[in-house]
DNA sequence: AACCTAACTGGTCGACCGGTCAATTAAATC
DNA sequence: GATTTAATTGACCGGTCGACCAGTTAGGTT
């Protein structure tokens, strides 16, 4: 802000109000977060993000969506180039799902931030994703692939639920006795994921 | 406020403060919480809080040190009362555990809000819950009757994680297609978890 | 009954919150 | 080049936040 050149850009200014934004946002959640320490982290006024956003709540569900939006695409994009059904394919699949959140702890800490809002708007985004995955276990069931007595919607939920609570309480169980890397406790889980959801021959 | 006894318990004032307060925390989060309405809800003057608790930084502690020691005394009695380690006990194991979070749904709040602050002093206070349960997961594994290829502690880490992100993320998957009960998720996911930890014969 | 400690109150403080507004100015339009 | 549009600024607002403090009073001690 100090020694900027005197050129405007819009789209750059709303661009680094909402990266900055969702650094803040994701770091600190809606309520702690400070207009004033936003405005300085952007380097641009207060009024500006005023200008460009409306309000504080309107500016977290920009930063919202543009998250949700990017994690929904990106998990769009691994379901399309998924192909037939069967087991190694599920397997690849937990591991490339645990490597995304992995490689994006924002969007982690955005989902979390999010239920405890008790915002269900992310929820609703993904319900054809995750249409789409227990569709694609429903026909692994038809198939002999995958064990039948099991309600395909709960077998995604529980890969998910597990590869998210991995990365969202780290910071709470990473200090437990015995407690290995993320590799280690995905190895381990997958083991007994995959026993568990393949038919007993 | 307006007509009270005027008699002194600081003991029950005390507790009322730390009740209000725990509700509003774990509803809305420490820094959404305003002083003035925890006041107002707790039926005390904003200046007997400060008198009690000091600051709202420290009240907050004084709110996750009585909830998280409370959920730690329960979870040590379950677990002094269980038995010989066997595949039948840890499957009840994980139903009383998903059961205490079902109804105890402010202390997994608890949890989540403390995960997003990356406070580990919860995480380190269940050092010796999940120790014991593992040193338990290994009794059973050198009996053989757990599979033996797998990290103790993980087998805990997987059921605990799984019945805590259930709870704190039911507003988000509770609408997926497909989607069932507690009772239904619970059971298919101990189909999975059982038939991942027992050897095969 | 005198005394003391601490529970409790009302009033107040400076800081700073999110938000507004009029004025300025760069860039697009004509 | 004149005009319009919108990006940008700094000054400013009312509200309220957490905290503090001097004073009052109940309850226990001696």
């Amino acid at each position: 802000m100090t020694n900027r050149i005197q050129t405007r850009d819009p789209e750059l200014t709303r661009a680094r109000i909402l990266d900055a934004a969702e650094a803040l946002f994701v770091e600190q959640g809606f309520s702690a977060v400070k207009l004033s320490a936003l405005a300085r982290s952007a380097e641009v006024t207060k009024s500006l993000i005023h200008h460009h956003f409306g309000s504080k709540e309107q500016l977290w569900e920009a930063v919202k969506n543009r998250a949700f939006e990017r994690y929904f695409t990106a998990q769009m994009a691994m379901l399309e180039e998924a192909g037939e059904p069967d087991a190694a394919l599920l397997r690849s699949s937990v591991e490339a799902y645990f490597h995304f959140l992995r490689d994006n702890p924002g969007v982690v800490r955005l989902f979390a931030w999010t239920h405890l809002e008790g915002d269900s708007h992310c929820g609703e985004l993904d319900n054809q994703l995750v249409g789409a995955g227990a569709e694609w276990v429903r026909q692994a069931q038809m198939r002999g692939l995958l064990r039948q007595d099991i309600n395909p919607t709960h077998v995604i939920a529980l890969f998910v639920m597990t590869c998210t609570q991995w990365f969202e309480a780290k910071c709470h169980h990473q200090h437990w006795p015995g407690m290995g890397s993320d590799e280690a406790f995905l190895e381990d889980f997958l083991k007994i994921f995959m026993e568990g959801v393949t038919p007993r021959v």
